[in-house]
DNA sequence: TATGAATGAGCGTTCATTCAT
DNA sequence: AATGAATGAACGCTCATTCAT
């Protein structure tokens, strides 16, 4: 499946060096912006190497020097991006140990909805960077550490225990993902965005009402 | 917002004539079939107007008879997946007037996971194709036949009455297409799939339920 | 010399039929009509059988009834607007017949000028539609009508004779017509360009005085 | 006015970069010498961007480097061949000073006259390159620097004042220029060329004669 | 190590011309 | 005779990538 992806020609996503000095991770993040920057102004469309070096202030060889191609610098970009997201979940799961259910509920609806929503282009441009990329790899990764730090959340809940905590848990989270996504895309106003979530809210929490043991 | 997607050339995005004659529907046809599998087959960075001609059967010049240029192309296929994706909904809305709201819910989810899951990979393909278009339009021509459609189902609810049925029915379809759409990204197994539906179901049930006036 | 305009493809020039009945004559004019129009809105560059069919009310089709090819069609009608641009010319030479010399000369110099900027636009279309074709047959034909009058007004003026009429002919042609488009060229103001013609006038009068046996 | 010209895309017709090293002159050089060369053996209907890369030795990329679009190509070379003639122009005018008027205009024609003539082809394809862009700009200019030459040269005449100046300057750099243009163009052989170069001196000459104060 | 000029395959698109209807 | 849908060669131009300096 997506074969394609990667068929043509396999290109290598991974970095070809890890910036260890500190002159090179302040080009690589040079980059980085620079390329966030091209992507909110031109699109994914009109996001060419050369522009992106200029804006980064380095020369198309220098960024290749870090990148084997424009893909990888795309990946990465979002692969930063994703981590970051990842942390700050991690973040609210942490603070939410061993709280009551309703309110590890409600932080991970926070966290996520305030992170997508914060600057609503970046994610809109994000999301269209990788379209055409194979992004499974960063994805699971970044589930991955989602289902563990949420699953060590509600496992630690005062006030419920959970006989399928497996299955809550990944309900509970692919709900609200989506949920922020689709009323991300369908482009509702602030409004109707906050009774979303709103409701978003409640109907989570019957749901881990109705799920408790 | 996203205003690079339609600013620099603000390209036509319908098409260039409606076909007449019987042949050109069928030419038309051929070529969106033909679009789907470049698609399938290459993925959007490979869609070239040559490789949809030659597989369409047809020369270019043909192409650009009916679609002004390719993203229209593009475009028009998102449309006609869209709009029998309504058709199917609105079927299924239609079948479920006057039931209970628990069947409504059922149905509803039925369909739309269905339709997502049938064949995975023109889900993904169109999901992906659009990604860097600006297909507001699309998805709020969408959304307004949904809305209207699963609003009225709910309305006819023989066994409820909501207080604000606007907003659970938005509610309702945003979860339910965001989980679905979650899920499909997850790249989740058929089994677990199967289990997060399930689950999601409970859940809207269990809003309803609480919704209800 | 300028083999390449006729050496690719030795595209047949002249028109295919002449029009023979009263409805191709109008539909002939009307493509006429429709390319010259085409030439003033859009310019050489965006001159397209299609646009040219379109604005003339009749099919491509019909069009290649008429003419074998797009510059055929160019061609011809630079030919129709040489022909009437003759038949100016040589009223006038008749109209000048027997009459003194610097008559002649103001009338040719009135005629010409007049000719080619009472519709500059037209003028600039016309001179640029056929710049790369080899028009030099046109020139030639265009060249020996007008030739033919003007050496026949001149021998019959009443107040001179001159001994090498043709080269005095010659001289007098081609510095008024390519003096009057070299003003043209240049973009001239109406109020100078009046003055240039009036010392045009001067000068060639100066010369025929000089150049009279 | 000619609004088609520049308005449907004005297209940038300077050059995008000043070549910086010699290495850039030289193929800079050699581009512009394969486009005549091209213009030459094929004409401005066959001259495309691959034909002249190709025969410049350069990659079409390279190309793209020093002109921003084929127009500005076309453009840069009639700019190029402007200048030269008005460098030819200036060191005629300047080596006329201050000498009898006679002469003056004698050096002027037979400048004007040997330029266009002495590779004719060259003449006439440049004449044909230009004939669909808006050369406005590159006429003018040249005008401009012809017109300061020739007006600083009659000046200076030892044996002549003239009331007007600018309006006999202008009189005779048109005529002359015209003149020329027009003898080029009906293809006139070597003896009537020559004849006719005398009978235009002769009659300048009557006309300046006229035209002293 | 950093540069950026050079490359050239490959793309989207046009439009003169044909010919089945 | 008239139509206009279909053709497809050909074009201008872009941009990821390389490599001599």
């Amino acid at each position: 499946m997506d074969s394609h992806l990667a068929a043509r020609t396999p290109p290598p996503l991974s970095p070809r060096k890890r910036p260890r000095q500190a002159r090179a991770v302040v080009t690589v993040d040079a980059i980085f912006e620079a390329t966030l920057q091209v992507l909110l102004a031109e699109g994914m469309r009109h996001l060419t190497t050369t522009r992106v070096a200029e804006r980064a202030g380095v020369s198309v060889g220098t960024m290749y020097q870090y990148f084997p191609n424009k893909q990888a610098l795309v990946y990465a970009l979002n692969e930063r991006s994703l981590e970051t997201l990842a942390d700050r979940i991690e973040a609210t799961c942490r603070a939410c140990h061993a709280a009551p259910v309703n309110r590890m509920v409600e932080a991970l609806i926070e966290t996520y909805w305030r992170a997508k929503t914060e600057r609503p282009e970046v994610t809109r441009a994000l999301y269209r960077s990788v379209a055409e990329m194979d992004n499974t790899a960063l994805i699971e990764s970044f589930a991955q550490r989602v289902d563990a730090a949420t699953t060590e959340m509600l496992a630690s809940a005062t006030d419920a225990t959970f006989t399928d905590l497996h299955i809550v848990n990944l309900t509970l989270v692919t709900v609200i993902f989506g949920t922020v996504r689709n009323a991300f895309e369908r482009g509702v106003s602030d409004a109707v965005s906050h009774a979303l979530k709103q409701q978003l809210l409640e109907m989570c929490l019957a749901y881990m009402q109705a799920a408790m043991a």
